[in-house]
DNA sequence: GACGTTGACTGAACCGGATAAGTTGAGCCA
DNA sequence: TGGCTCAACTTATCCGGTTCAGTCAACGTC
């Protein structure tokens, strides 16, 4: 089947290429009477415009990049990736633009595929991930001069446009609920510990920690992964003075955690409290069900690919702030049993 | 930044663009030498070709379209999907394909996806997640002949090419296994109803309980979410001839099933036997560790890409079976306990 | 030495849109 | 009635590749 052309509409309508150019991009010079004509025509025949063609003259691709840098062994598990693609692919295809998503494996891999891109225009931005401490993608961007928006941050993002929640705000509001319940040996599990929003959060812990005088307050690291999530809280249950509340940095590790407490007979939350980051459906699953630090990951995607729109669009780059993730109370903490 | 084109390495080289499209093609018509030269010289300048440029006389897109209709809320929970598009996405990249990806609300909103990007020149062949079982999809695809894999069957997928497994077969190895230990009440809770693969498995699992005499088996049907399995689960050991095994076609759907046991006082696997569909890291994240149907969903979808392109590349539509998903026996699954 | 052959390359057309620049014809006014 | 303006188009050019039809020199051949 022959995909029609502008020429096909131009000659059903009787008129040139150009009229009809006019008339579907709501140009003027055209009558409004010729407009309608060329509109029912188009439809009527399923003419959509050539994506390659228009981005040849246009040199505007009418496509966002998303490169994702993880594992995908990490990368399926986790519902914050595929919650955060629906968010962002709902924005881009309202205003009809399109997703291209590229795995890769490392920080190289990811930035000669942004460089490939560019060359290739294929993209007209892009959005970052997991940004990292000193990033090697944030100067390579600023050099390649691609449009794009990190998510992620505050800190750390140079001249680029980012958006960024605050975490440490969120994870203050956890620790002082769970001192408020009379905890006093509070651990966490942290993600991987190059990333920017590990730093972020292990800072405020250390912070709060000490402003509240928890002497205990330790951060163990992790790589978000169900494992090594369940390793760390067994060392944790299994030392002399083992924590009476853990915070874990995603809802993986806490659901592992929640098994490897239940393995080793405590009862959640009378002998451990347990505290959630990334409020998925994944949380309501478990028994109990766990406390957990949330927000709209859909919206947050959302709002990163309006924001790109915009930079893309010309928009200086700034700094936005999206809302802070809030603690959502379940069955997953408690008082501290009196020992 | 000013992007390089063809004819930039055209002028240095001294040739004419011609012959720089030969060179960097591999095409013949010029000399050992002089192909050297260009393609140094499009090396040092960072050339890539626009791939509008290049969609537009060649008539290829150079990408693949995968359009995922499923609410949002489920998408991000099950690792399923994530998986297969890594898997998908490194056949992609390995061979220069970009992917495509857009979320849709219902099959509507999907064939009119695929007019578009057909329409558009915006991908070169799409893949089909989710078959129904008189899926609208098929016959639209095949009347735009856009070239197409359907991830599902076998049978349903008109003339279309197909990659299936036979979850027939895996879920009778299932049933064989749990009857083996000793069970002889045992329920399923299904997935979404009008799913091709839930009839597979629903047939299946009514044809092997036959065989094997167990008339209390029952299918109930759910929609692939934890509230809905965690249901399912209290409604069926509520009554009064409780199963001693319960499988159940997804890994959310298992562990929110495990809870509800664990939270009615039942002793996993001594009191109920759980199988779960898809083995994902999800389920040797709980305690016990869930037994489990699995298989390699990324390799799944790296096969699935593979077929794509040898359809784009004119092949013709085959129906191809994947690896079979076989059973791994972890600590959910035990001979049940005598009453 | 006239003639075909071949390799190495050039020039120009083409893909399907966007758009600047030119061309009508109608309407208005002095 | 000639001159001017403006709406409503048409024509031509461009975007950056691919590809087909030439061109031309070098070579071999009878």
């Amino acid at each position: 089947m022959k995909r029609p052309t502008i020429a096909d509409v131009a000659r059903r309508a009787g008129v040139s290429k150009g009229a009809v150019s006019y008339a579907l991009n709501g140009q003027p010079g055209v009558s409004e009477a010729t407009r309608q004509r060329i509109l029912t025509i188009a439809t009527e025949i399923g003419f959509s415009p050539s994506s390659a063609a228009r981005a040849l003259s246009a040199a505007t691709a009418g496509a966002v990049g998303l490169a994702l840098c993880r594992p995908a062994r990490t990368l399926g598990v986790e519902p914050f990736f595929m919650a955060l693609i629906s968010g962002v692919e709902a924005e881009l295809s309202a205003r009809s633009y399109a997703l291209t998503l590229q795995v890769v494996a490392d920080h190289d891999a990811e930035i000669a595929v942004y460089r490939r891109w560019w060359g290739e225009r294929r993209v007209d931005g892009v959005l970052v991930c997991d940004l990292r401490s000193h990033d090697r993608r944030i100067p390579a961007l600023e050099q390649i001069q691609l449009p794009a928006v990190v998510i992620g941050g505050p800190g750390g993002t140079g001249e680029l446009a980012s958006l960024w929640s605050d975490d440490a705000a969120a994870l203050t509001e956890a620790v002082e609920y769970l001192v408020a319940l009379g905890h006093r040996r509070i651990a966490r599990v942290g993600g991987l510990p190059d990333l920017r929003h590990t730093e972020i959060r292990t800072a405020a812990f250390t912070a709060v920690c000490q402003r509240l005088g928890l002497v205990d307050a330790v951060t163990v690291s992790s790589d978000y992964t169900g494992e090594e999530g369940g390793r760390a809280t067994r060392r944790l249950l299994s030392s002399a003075q083992r924590p009476t509340a853990v915070i874990y940095d995603n809802d993986v590790m806490a659901i592992a955690g929640l098994s490897v407490a239940q393995e080793m007979g405590l009862t959640v939350p009378a002998d451990l409290s347990i505290v959630a980051w990334d409020d998925s459906p994944l949380c309501r699953l478990v028994h109990p069900p766990l406390t957990a630090l949330g927000r709209d990951i859909a919206a947050y995607g959302a709002h990163a690919a309006r924001q790109l729109l915009a930079v893309i669009g010309g928009d200086p780059a700034g700094r936005v702030q999206d809302e802070t993730p809030h603690l959502t109370p379940r069955g997953s903490t408690a008082p501290p049993r009196e020992r």
